[in-house]
RNA sequence: GGGUGAUUAGCUCAGUGGUAGAGCGCUUCGUUCACAUCGAAGAUGUCAGAAGUUCGAAUCUUCUAUCACCCA
C-alpha cells in the first residue's frame, strides 16, 4: 500500500523545495528556454529596500509569477528581474527613527557623509526581509539579478554585485537636462515642514478636517467708503446698505497674511468696482496693498473679497501672476514664521510696526501664530467674525502634517515636452486591443482592464510639471555643480563638470588662465529659501575672478563649483528600473535581449507614480514603450471591505496565512479572486477551502499510487480506448485550452477556478470513482490501459497547477516518478479539443446524470445511505443500452443499486428515475411516503411547466424564428423536446402514484 | 463640484444579448479500502428601482437611489 503521507505538510515541504529549485538554478533568465524562444520578460515593481511583505505585495507578486513559471514552462525565454527601491523618504524616516531608538547621534550631529554610511548599513541590513519574504511566496524571480534603484551610488557597500543603476540615473538627468526636459526655477511648491523638503503634488494626500474661516477687516486708505448691502427682499436683490471705511476678507490661514500683498475682487461685483485700484492697510504690519480685480475671487463666496497671499498658496500665487503681485515668503522651512531679516517683508511697512510685528510674531510655528493673530484681531477690533469651516487641507502621505505651499528653488521635469509619446503608445495600444488585433511587438502599449487607460490618459493630458528635487540626503544626488554667477553645469560626474565649466568659460575669454575647482560645502544642507540667498550673495562676488587662497597667482581665473546639495526625487530613479535593471546605458545582451520588456503587473495606487513616469521616461531616453501590456490590478481589503490598515488593525499577514495554510493556498486564494478591476476582500475560511483543495490534489495522486498507477513513457491521450478514459482525456484537453485562454486574457480568477472545477469536480469526484470498478474488473488491458491513464490525467493536473500551485505540484512530481526535470521545468501541454471525444462525452455525461438522479432520489425518499436497493429499467432506447452496458459496474457502484431487471412496465409504487432515453424505477414501495413521492413530482412538474412555457412561448413567436440565430432557435427545439419528454415521464408516475395513493 | 466604477443566493463574488452560476455558510444523511482539510443530497434570487431599444435584457441606452474610489 502507499508510502504517502495522508496530507502535504507545506511548513515542512516548501523550505525544502525551495532549496530544490535554487540548487537546480530553475529561475535563471532563460531558464528552459527553447531553442529560439521569444523572450517574456517581467520587471518586479521594486519594494522599499526597508520594507515587509504586505497583503499588497503577496497578491501582486502572486500574478506575476504565474505569468512567469506559465511562459517558463511553455519554454519562453524568461526573466522575472527583482530588485528593491531606495525610498528616499520612507527609508530616511526609517533610519532615523532606528537611531533614535538606538541613541545615536543625530542625523545633523553626524554630518552628510556619516549618515549615508549609516544609511546603507540600514540597506544592507533590511534587504534580505524583504526579499526572503518573496521566496517564501515562491516568486520565482532570478535571484542573482537584483537590483537596487541606489545601486553603485557613492558609498554602496554591494557595489558591483548588481547593476549599476546610479550611474543609469545619472546619466539620464544629464541627457535630460541636455534636451531641455528638465529645469531649475523659483516655484511654489508643495512644502513638507517636517521632512523640510518638497513633495510632488502626487506625494499630498487631501484631508478634510473641521476648520474655520475668519472674517478679518483691512482698513481702506484714503478715508474710502462704499456702501455695502445688509438687507435684502425676497429676491435677494438688497434694500438697505451700510457705509464701511474697511474691506471684510476671509481666510482659513490668517497666519499668512503677513504675507498679502493685495486683495482681490471679482471684476463684475458691483459692491467693489468702484474700489479696483484703490489700496487697504494690513493690520499688523501697515504695509499698503492694492485691490485687484480678479475671477479668482468669487462673489458668492465669504464676503467676496478674499486677501491674495502669492508665496503661501497656489491659488493666489495665480492671481499674483496675473495681476502684478509680489510674493513675500514669511515662513521658515519648518513652517515657522520667518520676520525678521527678511528685507521682503520689511518692504513698505512702517519701522514702528515692522518693528512690533517682528517682536511679536518671529519665530512662532504657524499655528501658534494664527492663535496670536487673531486674538490680536479680536483685540483690536478687526476681527469681523469666525464661521464654522469644514475644508481640504493638504497633508504629506509621509509626514501626515499639513504641507505649505512654499516659495523656493526646485528642479522640474517639464513633463508636457515628454508627455506625447507616452500617450501615443496608450492611445495606439488600447485601440489595437479594443479592436481584438494586439501585436505584442508592434511599439504600443495597453493598459488592463481599460477603465485604467482612461485614468492614465486623465492624469496625462492634465501633466503638471513634475518637481523631482528633494531636500534629503538619501537618495541621487543632483548632478549639476553652480559656479558663483549661479551657472549650472550638468554633467555626470565631477571631472566633466569641471571640464564643462572650463570651456564656458574659455569660450566667453579665449586668452584666460583659466582654473576650476570644486568647493563642497560638505554637509550643509542648503535648505531652498537659504540656497537661494546663497546662491544670490556668491553670484554678487565679481564675476569668478575670486583669488585663490592657496596660489594667488594673478591673472589666473578661479571658479568655484559647488554640487547642488539636493537629491532626486525616487520616482525619477524608479521610472528607469527597466533600462537601469537591464544595464542600460552599457549595451548589455539582457537588455538587448529582454527589452521592450513584456507585462508590468502592478497596483492602480502607482499609475500616476509609477506606470506614467516609465511610459515617459523609458519613450524619452531610448524612444521605446517599456512594456506591451500593464495588468493593473485592485487593493486587498479585509473581509469586511475596509482597507487594511496597521491602525484599524485589521491587517493580515501575508507570512502568517503563510505558516497556518501553505503558500500554495495563499496563492490559490489570491488568484481565484483577481477578477479584472476589482477589489478583493479576504477572508480566511476562503484560504481554508483552498488548503483543502491542496489537499484534495494530494489525496488524488495518492490514489493512483496505491493503484499502481505510474507514468507511462510515450503514453498517447489519443490513443485510449475504454469510453471513461476517453471522457477524461477531453476534459483535460477542455481544461488545458480554457485555462490557457483565460492566462492569455489575464483572467486569473477564470483560470484558477476552471482549474479548481476540472480538478475536484470532474477528476476527483468522478474519474476516481468510475476507476474503482475498473480496477476490480480483473481485465488487465483494461487495468492496464486505465493505470496509465490515470497517470497521465494526474501528471497533467499538476503541470497545469504548478504556476498557481506551485510547492504542492512539485513535491507530488517528484513523489510519483523519476523524472528528467523539476516540473517547474516541466514541458507545458499543446493539446487540444481534438482530444474530446464527442460520443464519450456524451455518453458519461448521461452515465452521470443517470448516478445523480438515483441518488437524488434516494435521497428525498430516505432510502437509507446503506441499503443497496434493486433497479428497475422499463424503457431504453439503444444508445442507452450501449451506454449502460458498458458503463454498468460504475452506476451500480456509485448509484448503490443491485440487479437490473427488466420489465415491460413499472409497478405500482415504483418510484421513477427518467433520463434521456431511459425510464428506471425503484421498487421501494414499502419505504416510501406516497404524498411525499407524490410532491416530489409534483415540484418537478412545476419546474419543467415554467421552463415549458418559456421555450413555447419563443418557438410560438414568429419573429424569434425569423430574427434569432438558426443555432438558437434549434437549441431551443431540441430543448423543448427534451423537457416534453420528461414532462410525459413525470406525469406517467403520478398517474401510477395515483393509482395505489 | 468633476470623473470612474459598483449594486446578482445568508456572505464573498463570477457572469459582454439566448432566460442564473461558483466558493463559503446553512439543513439532512453518511466513518464502503484517496481524502472527515471528506462524500451524498437539499433549500435560497422581482439580477437596486423605473423607462426605453430588441423576437429576446442581469448584460445595451437614459433617468433615479444608495455606496465606493480617484481628482479638485
Amino acid at each position: 500500500m502507499g508510502r504517502m503521507e495522508k496530507s502535504f505538510d507545506a511548513a515542512e515541504a516548501e523550505p525544502r523545495i525551495l532549496e530544490k529549485w535554487d540548487a537546480a538554478n530553475a529561475f535563471a533568465a532563460g531558464a528552459n528556454a527553447k531553442p529560439g524562444a521569444a523572450p517574456f520578460c517581467i520587471m518586479i515593481p521594486p519594494p522599499n529596500v526597508t520594507g515587509s511583505l504586505h497583503m499588497g505585495h503577496a497578491f501582486n507578486n502572486t500574478l506575476q509569477d504565474i505569468l512567469v513559471r506559465w511562459h517558463r514552462m511553455r519554454g519562453f525565454d524568461t526573466l522575472w528581474q527583482p530588485g528593491t527601491d531606495h525610498a528616499g523618504i520612507a527609508t530616511q524616516m526609517v533610519t532615523e527613527r532606528e537611531m533614535a531608538a538606538n541613541g545615536e547621534p543625530t542625523r545633523q550631529e553626524m554630518g552628510r557623509e556619516a549618515f549615508l554610511d549609516r544609511v546603507w548599513q540600514q540597506k544592507v541590513k533590511s534587504r534580505g526581509t524583504i526579499i526572503g519574504q518573496l521566496k517564501r511566496l515562491g516568486a520565482s524571480c532570478d535571484w542573482s539579478r537584483e537590483a537596487f534603484t541606489m545601486g553603485g551610488a557613492k558609498g554602496d557597500p554591494e557595489a558591483g554585485t548588481g547593476p549599476n543603476f546610479h550611474d543609469a540615473v545619472i546619466r539620464v538627468f544629464v541627457e535630460m537636462y541636455n534636451k531641455g526636459y528638465i529645469y531649475r526655477g523659483k516655484r511654489l511648491v508643495n512644502w513638507d515642514p517636517h521632512f523640510e523638503t518638497a513633495i510632488s503634488d502626487l506625494e499630498v494626500e487631501q484631508v478634510e478636517v473641521d476648520g474655520k474661516m475668519w472674517r478679518l477687516r483691512y482698513t481702506l486708505d484714503g478715508g474710502e467708503t462704499y456702501a455695502h448691502p445688509i438687507e435684502f427682499d425676497e429676491e435677494g436683490n438688497p434694500t438697505d446698505w451700510e457705509t464701511r471705511d474697511y474691506l471684510t476678507v476671509a481666510t482659513t490661514r490668517p497666519e499668512t497674511m503677513l504675507g498679502d500683498t493685495g486683495v482681490a475682487v471679482h471684476p463684475e461685483d458691483r459692491r467693489y468696482a468702484h474700489l479696483i485700484g484703490k489700496t487697504v492697510t494690513l493690520p499688523i504690519c501697515g504695509r499698503s496693498i492694492p485691490i485687484v480685480a480678479d475671477d479668482y475671487a468669487d462673489p458668492d463666496k465669504g464676503t467676496g473679497a478674499v486677501k491674495i497671499t502669492p508665496a503661501h498658496d497656489f491659488n493666489d500665487w495665480e492671481v499674483g501672476q496675473r495681476t502684478g503681485l509680489r510674493a513675500i515668503n514669511v515662513m521658515t522651512t519648518r513652517a515657522a514664521m520667518a520676520l525678521r531679516d527678511n528685507p521682503d517683508f520689511a518692504e513698505g511697512c512702517p519701522a514702528e510696526m515692522l518693528g512690533r510685528a517682528i517682536e511679536r510674531y518671529d519665530g512662532l510655528d504657524r499655528y501658534e501664530a494664527r492663535d496670536a493673530i487673531i486674538t490680536e484681531a479680536r483685540d483690536n477690533g478687526w476681527l469681523d467674525g469666525i464661521d464654522e469651516d469644514r475644508h481640504m487641507v493638504p497633508h504629506g502621505d509621509r509626514s501626515k502634517v499639513a504641507i505649505e505651499p512654499y516659495l523656493t528653488d526646485q528642479w522640474f521635469v517639464d513633463a508636457e515636452k515628454i508627455v506625447g509619446p507616452a500617450l501615443d503608445a496608450v492611445r495606439k495600444g488600447m485601440a489595437a486591443h479594443e479592436a481584438g488585433a494586439f501585436d505584442e511587438t508592434a511599439g504600443y502599449t495597453r493598459i488592463l482592464p481599460e477603465r485604467d487607460a482612461k485614468t492614465y490618459y486623465h492624469w496625462l493630458e492634465n501633466i503638471e510639471p513634475w518637481c523631482i528635487s528633494r531636500q534629503l540626503w538619501w537618495g541621487h544626488q543632483i548632478p549639476v555643480w553652480f559656479d558663483q554667477e549661479g551657472n549650472e553645469f550638468c554633467a555626470p560626474d565631477e571631472a566633466e563638470a569641471i571640464e564643462i565649466a572650463k570651456a564656458f568659460y574659455a569660450k566667453k575669454d579665449p586668452d584666460q588662465e583659466i582654473e576650476v575647482k570644486v568647493q563642497n560645502l560638505g554637509e550643509q544642507s542648503l535648505s531652498p529659501d537659504e540656497a537661494g540667498r546663497k546662491v544670490e550673495a556668491l553670484a554678487t562676488v565679481e564675476s569668478g575672478w575670486v583669488a585663490d587662497r592657496e596660489h594667488g597667482i594673478p591673472g589666473t581665473l578661479y571658479v568655484e563649483l559647488r554640487r547642488d546639495p539636493d537629491v532626486l526625487d525616487t520616482w525619477f530613479s524608479s521610472g528607469l528600473w527597466p533600462i537601469g535593471t537591464l544595464g542600460w546605458p552599457e549595451d548589455t545582451p539582457e537588455l538587448d535581449r529582454y527589452f521592450p520588456t513584456s507585462t508590468l503587473i502592478t497596483g492602480f495606487d502607482i499609475i500616476f507614480f509609477w506606470v506614467a513616469r516609465m511610459m515617459m521616461m523609458q519613450l524619452a531616453v531610448v524612444g521605446e514603450t517599456p512594456f506591451h501590456t500593464v495588468y493593473v490590478h485592485a487593493l486587498v481589503r479585509d473581509e469586511k471591505g475596509k482597507k487594511m490598515s496597521k491602525s484599524l488593525g485589521n491587517v493580515l499577514d501575508p507570512l502568517e496565512l503563510i505558516e497556518d495554510y501553505g503558500a500554495d493556498a495563499v496563492r490559490f486564494t489570491l488568484a481565484s479572486m483577481a477578477a479584472m478591476g476589482r477589489d478583493l476582500k479576504l477572508s480566511t475560511s476562503r484560504i481554508a477551502g483552498y488548503r483543502n483543495f491542496g489537499t484534495k490534489i494530494w489525496n488524488a495522486a495518492r490514489f493512483a499510487e496505491m493503484n499502481e498507477c505510474k507514468p507511462v513513457p510515450g503514453f498517447d491521450p489519443a490513443g485510449v480506448t475504454q469510453t471513461v478514459n476517453r471522457w477524461i482525456v477531453g476534459e483535460i484537453a477542455r481544461a488545458r485550452v480554457a485555462h490557457d485562454a483565460a492566462l492569455d486574457a489575464y483572467r486569473f480568477n477564470d483560470a484558477a477556478n476552471g482549474l479548481y472545477a476540472t480538478v475536484w469536480g470532474k477528476v476527483c469526484d468522478w474519474y476516481l470513482e468510475f476507476a474503482k470498478p475498473l480496477f476490480a474488473s480483473g481485465d488487465a488491458a483494461v487495468i492496464t490501459e486505465t493505470r496509465a491513464t490515470m497517470a497521465w490525467v494526474i501528471d497533467q493536473c499538476l503541470i497545469l497547477l504548478h504556476p498557481v500551485m506551485p510547492f504542492v505540484t512539485e513535491e507530488l512530481w517528484g513523489q510519483i516518478a523519476a523524472r528528467d526535470t523539476l516540473l517547474v521545468h516541466a514541458d507545458w501541454p499543446t493539446y487540444g479539443e481534438d482530444l474530446i471525444d464527442p460520443e464519450a462525452d456524451r455518453e458519461m455525461t448521461w452515465v452521470i446524470g443517470l448516478i445523480e438522479e438515483i441518488r437524488s432520489v434516494r435521497a428525498q425518499m430516505h432510502v437509507p445511505a446503506g441499503l443497496k436497493v434493486p433497479l428497475l429499467q422499463a424503457e431504453l432506447d439503444d444508445r442507452g443500452q450501449a451506454a449502460w452496458d458498458r458503463n454498468e459496474a460504475m452506476i451500480l457502484r456509485l448509484a448503490r443499486v443491485v440487479a437490473v431487471e427488466r420489465v415491460d412496465a413499472l409497478p405500482k409504487g415504483a418510484v421513477t428515475i427518467a433520463v434521456e432515453g431511459a425510464v428506471f424505477g425503484l421498487p421501494i414501495a414499502d419505504i416510501i411516503d406516497v404524498a411525499e413521492e407524490k410532491a416530489r413530482l409534483e415540484k418537478v412538474l412545476g419546474k419543467l411547466a415554467k421552463e415549458l412555457g418559456g421555450l413555447r412561448g419563443r418557438l410560438n413567436n414568429p419573429k424569434f424564428v425569423e430574427s434569432a440565430p438558426e443555432d438558437v432557435v434549434e437549441e431551443t427545439r431540441e430543448n423543448l423536446a427534451a423537457r416534453e419528454e420528461e414532462e410525459a415521464k413525470i406525469k406517467d408516475a403520478l398517474a401510477r402514484l395515483a393509482e395505489i395513493g
